[in-house]
DNA sequence: CATATATCAGCGAGACTGACATAT
DNA sequence: CATATGTCAGTCTCGCTGATATAT
């Protein structure tokens, strides 16, 4: 199986890594230029649905759920708090930690953007019916293993 | 449907497109930390495997195939070229065309290549079983749209 | 002239690393 | 002391942009 001059790899277009990148670059470019009408990068999206969904919630819970890196958090909570969409402040009960809340305004901002992520996620699977969308969350869930599926 | 105050978006774990990125993602990663035993790039493999299917092809062809803009293809050959295991030289019929060429070296590397890929796109399908990865390489065909699938 | 190809330089987003201060 | 949290600075890959030279 490791002779040389063999056919290589028919192409690596056959392999399902290289498919499911394709189909999340793909979602990410629809997703991107869907929420760029509201002005917001998808990891800062991402940090305000998961502040909005999690409550106040330290910096570093949010870079776990999100599977984000605790430094760069810093930089996208800078951003959506120059934004006004969500604030920062001492955690009484553990003062290492910053409570992280939505405001009223990311909540109106979040609503917008959940209305313009499934208008772009319909364009993406767009293709597959119902149940077929279904399957394909159900399928991709259990590759992904941590608790995700639809 | 825009009205503030509503429950947002449950999470944005529950979307299409997080999922399918969060999937491609551990598979990067898988198939990466694969093909580094050969001492190959992700992108670089699959210049390389294009190059060796397509045989003597133009670097905005190789391009088009794999839709890497073409002015990344020079660095991408360039460290290929370096390792000696593709080869440019000028096209007679077409003076602006380079000819890339896969070496026996190539060859060998990307044998190689192929069962690493191989097994670790198998690490990441590990718990499907062989007719749902078929279905999940179906669905995402059909998602990806152009000429590809399993 | 317009078009295509290839090269070079640079930007921005994402995913990292190391170093550091502070609080537990 | 070790651990966790948050901040700052920098690196690297990947996907783009612009400008340029050459060939068709």
């Amino acid at each position: 199986m490791t002779q040389p001059g063999l056919p290589p790899l028919q192409h690596i277009q056959s392999l399902p890594s290289w498919l499911v990148g394709r189909v999340a670059a793909k979602g990410r470019g629809l997703v991107a230029e869907a929420l760029a009408e509201e002005g917001l990068k998808l990891m800062q999206h991402a940090v305000l649905a998961a502040t909005a969904e999690y409550g106040p919630v330290a910096q570093a819970e949010l870079g776990r759920r999100l599977e984000v890196d605790p430094k760069d958090m810093v930089m996208l909570l800078n951003h959506l708090q120059g934004m006004g969409l969500v604030t920062r402040s001492p955690d009484p009960s553990d003062r290492r930690k910053n409570a992280v809340t939505v405001t009223a305004e990311g909540l109106e901002v979040l609503a917008r953007c959940a209305v313009l992520a499934e208008r772009a996620n319909e364009e993406l699977l767009g293709v597959l019916g119902e149940e077929e969308k279904a399957q394909l969350m159900r399928l991709l869930g259990r590759v992904y293993g941590p608790g995700a599926a639809g």
